[in-house]
RNA sequence: GCCGGAGUGGCGGAAUGGCAGACGCGGCGGAUUCAAAAUCCGUUGGCAGCGAUGUCGUGUGGGUUCAAGUCCCACCUUCGGCACCA
């Protein structure tokens, strides 16, 4: 019989049949077994499709995942889509179609192509956050947050364009342009939804310590929660009854403050407007910093902004002397409480500040050189009454936070860079906000029988020119009567964030199909938490708080049974275009798998993705190095006419057998999946060598390689009648004592540089190793004249003479 | 500015303090072919040498060590995140 060539457009649409027909990668009911939740971060299914960056998560977990079925385990690994957002609606505007068509046929543009990857996904678990029966129970979980206090009304300033009459995204307003008409972009204060997630602050920086997060992803967690220890402490404001309080972390240099600054917004400057004389002149200013964005603001450092307020001056406590009150735009009034005290000696921004205006600059603590710029740094306590002669900072603190606390000053407390998570969108297409708004009773829920409440059809879904959603719009949907008293009543127009159905997307997948809770009690304590979440770096900040910060919610509330959501999170770096730049379709350097698939095949595009480099790196996408994977599962396949009819490893091969299953082994779950498959090519090479291989050695090595290229290992395992599903075939074992070799090659050294290599008994001893100097004429040669002084004998690699 | 990565052949990249450059791409030489593709075999860091061999080599400058890509100190470049956070 001809000897069939490897043709993947052949096997590979086979095998993805068989694995439908037979449902081979559904979740088991069976909650006996041990069970595995792998995840991946759900797709957008953008109208571009999938881009090769995509399956380089996907194949990483998939690789984890058919290996943990053939360890015995009852897999969960599901696929979904994170639906609702902008793009689409964007989209939808532009060619007037409704965004519901524009995500179903992008869905299912995105699952064709995932399909032909040969994912194991259990695709009958699928997700899609913009189906009311899954945001039937995101508006369940809101709700649940707004019961218990979590949301709230306030203020923020929004990005607003006077001339479009819209709200902009910090994207669609940069450098304070209007993206559409080019105009100034002014800083609005709006009314916005919050979600209390600093309430959990300490809770998520506490739950890093239970999970197993890279230092990296931790460390960027703990960084964007940003937690200081400090004081609040208030400030007699002279002429007013008033306190103003300001947070420092820096207590210890309350003798050093020469002035205080308040942000432009700050309320007590309309409260005392008839009391401050240059007003005209602080409205001006004020103006002035409404015109900036956040990006201005911050860019401007070094040049120092401000205003003294005329007619109110601050007294400090603990010296009862007075210090003037600026406002500056360098102050925040988001941060701590919008107002600081100002130490310039120990305070670099406080001390351009000072230097500007002609500001005092006390210096407190002894060091530096305070004329050319702050000190920051440690020292003793000078200029501070009771505080002088200390030298410790923390005893300092220590000192002053008792004497403000006796007196009332103030107190220690905490802050957190982390702000609370505004939690609207004046979009159309996205979860409605599940609120009313009643005369009488104020905000009311929507009762939670009433839920879903559906997004309403509308023709236009153009955002208002007021601001407002174009839900606000849809006289049907707005009115309602309050479920509380009855009273003619006003709905929530504005719709949620694209992370809300992103947050808790993970427990749908557990019992996706259920209508009467977000997933059964049984269903989550038998497969959260995930076990293995594995996603970009770009998602660790804000989707990863996002989503523990729902689950940790769901857990005090008693919904879910573990109070973290991922037991494990690793990320994977960016392909990138052959030109080493980010992949863009305004660069033109996107490369689309279905492209490749098509040249090489999906096994070799898989491969190609884990073998193309350090997995948790960017790396450049090479069609070349494609193109050698292709050719490794060539060399592979043709390993079928070397074939000897034997079910024992070879003498030859055995110990590198074992080595290649322990490395391969090993390395999938560090993910150092291009050293797997190095190994494996190594493997390969040597079977080359060797002239022939046997059935046993053949079989182990397409288990091996089967989470990586499952479609040719199958066709292989079922031609060479290694038996039927190869999937749950246990994974291959090694043998220490099998990887035992008599005799082994060593490095010969003379003062450290190699002179030569020796063959010698693996169990070679140190008195040995010595001995075999006699021996080596390519040491001696080196030795001549000189005095052996010390030897160093590693077993298994080297010995080292050293003489003089 | 702060936090976290990364700098190794022509390229992507390997390397528990122990023989730098595994594996792949590309290149070169050969076999096969009428020829080419594909495939197989060999070779491939720089410099010197016909050669065995020698010598220099992991961003820069110091240091520790018998031994440093790896550890320590100072710096340069670059990528990601945060950023007037009091």
């Amino acid at each position: 019989m001809e000897f069939q060539a490897y043709d993947p457009k052949r096997i590979e649409p086979k095998w993805q049949k068989i694995w439908a027909e037979t449902h081979a990668f559904e979740a088991l009911d069976d909650h006996t077994m041990p069970k595995f939740f792998g995840l991946i971060e759900f797709p957008y299914p953008s109208g571009n499709g999938l881009h090769v960056g995509h399956p380089r998560s996907n194949t990483a977990m998939d690789i984890i995942a058919r290996k943990r079925r053939m360890q015995g385990y009852n897999v969960l690994f599901p696929i979904g889509w994170d639906a609702f957002g902008l793009p689409t609606e964007n989209y939808a505007i532009k060619n007037n179609i409704h965004p519901a068509i524009v995500t179903k046929k992008n869905v299912d543009h995105f699952r064709e192509q995932l399909q032909k990857i040969g994912f194991s996904f259990d695709y009958s678990r699928e997700v899609d956050t913009t189906d009311p029966d899954y945001y039937k129970w995101t508006q369940w979980i809101f709700l649940k947050l707004f019961e218990h206090g979590m949301v709230f009304r306030d203020k923020t300033l929004v990005n607003y364009c006077p001339t479009c009459k819209v709200v902009l995204s910090n994207e669609d307003s940069q450098g304070g342009k209007c993206d559409i008409c080019h105009g100034d972009v002014v800083q609005l204060p709006k009314d916005v939804w919050y979600l209390r997630i600093t309430k959990y602050a300490d809770k998520l920086l506490e739950g890093l310590k239970s999970v197993e997060y890279p230092e990296n992803i931790a460390q960027q967690q703990v960084n964007w929660i940003g937690k200081s220890t400090g004081a609040f402490v208030n400030f007699a404001v002279k002429g007013t009854d008033e306190k103003l309080e300001i947070y420092t972390t820096r207590p210890d240099t309350l003798f050093g403050v020469t002035f205080m600054v308040m942000a432009p917004e700050h309320p007590m400057i309309d409260k005392y407007a008839d009391r401050i004389a240059n007003m005209d002149a602080i409205r001006a200013y004020r103006e002035d910093c409404a015109k900036k964005t956040e990006f201005e603001r911050t860019q401007l450092v070094k040049d120092k902004t401000g205003l003294k307020i005329e007619g109110i001056s601050g007294i400090n406590p603990l010296t009862g002397k007075e210090v003037p009150i600026f406002i500056s735009d360098y102050v925040m009034m988001g941060y701590g409480t919008g107002a600081i005290m100002a130490v310039p000696a120990h305070d670099q921004r406080d001390w351009e500040f000072a230097k500007k205006f002609g500001i005092d600059i006390i210096q407190v603590i002894k060091g530096g050189d305070i004329e050319k710029e702050a000190y920051t740094g440690d020292g003793e306590m000078i200029n501070s009454d009771f505080l002088n002669g200390y030298t410790n900072k923390k005893d300092s603190i220590e000192r002053v936070l008792e004497e403000i606390e006796a007196k009332g000053y103030g107190r220690a407390g905490v802050q957190y860079k982390m702000k609370d998570w505004a939690f609207n969108r004046q979009r159309y297409w996205g979860e409605p906000i599940p609120l009313i708004h009643c005369p009488h009773c104020g905000v009311v829920a929507v009762p939670y029988e009433e839920l879903p409440l559906r997004l309403p059809e509308v023709e236009d879904f153009q955002p208002g020119t007021d601001g407002k959603s174009p839900l606000a719009r849809i006289e049907s949907y707005v009115n309602c009567t309050c479920p509380k008293c009855g009273a003619a009543a006003q709905r929530e127009t504005d719709t949620m964030p694209q992370w809300a159905g992103s947050s808790w997307y993970f427990l749908r997948y557990c019992d996706p199909h259920n209508t009467e809770a977000f997933a059964s009690k049984e269903a989550l304590d038998y497969w959260m938490p995930v076990d293995w979440y594995n996603g970009g770096m770009e998602h660790v900040t804000r989707h990863l708080l996002y989503s523990r910060f729902w689950h940790q919610f769901l857990y005090d509330i008693g919904e879910v049974s573990c109070p973290e959501p991922y037991i494990k999170r690793t990320a994977q770096g960016l392909i990138l275009g052959t030109d080493g730049e980010k992949m863009s379709k305004s660069r033109g350097n996107v490369v689309n798998p279905d492209d490749i698939i098509d040249d090489i095949g999906a096994d070799a595009f898989r491969l190609y993705e884990m073998f193309m480099g350090a997995f948790d790196q960017a790396i450049p996408w090479s069609t070349n190095g494609a193109k050698g994977c292709r050719k490794f599962l060539d060399r592979v396949w043709r390993l079928q006419e070397m074939l000897v009819d034997s079910d024992t490893y070879s003498e030859k091969l055995m110990a590198m057998m074992h080595e290649t299953i322990k490395k391969v082994s090993l390395d999938y779950e560090a993910m150092k999946f291009n050293t797997a498959i190095a190994a494996m090519m190594t493997l390969v090479n040597e079977m080359y060598a060797a002239g022939s291989v046997t059935k046993a050695e053949l079989k182990t090595l397409i288990q091996l390689l089967n989470p990586v290229a499952p479609h040719i290992t199958e066709e292989m395992w079922e031609r060479n009648g290694f038996g039927s599903g190869m999937m749950r075939a246990p994974w291959p074992q090694w043998d220490e004592a099998a990887m035992v070799k008599s005799e082994i090659e060593i490095a010969v050294q003379v003062c450290g540089k190699v002179r030569g290599h020796i063959m010698v008994p693996a169990d070679l001893t140190k008195e040995q190793a010595e001995a075999t100097l006699a021996s080596h004429e390519g040491v001696q040669r080196f030795l001549a004249g000189k005095n052996l002084v010390k030897v160093i004998y590693v077993p298994g690699r080297l010995v080292n003479f050293i003489a003089k």
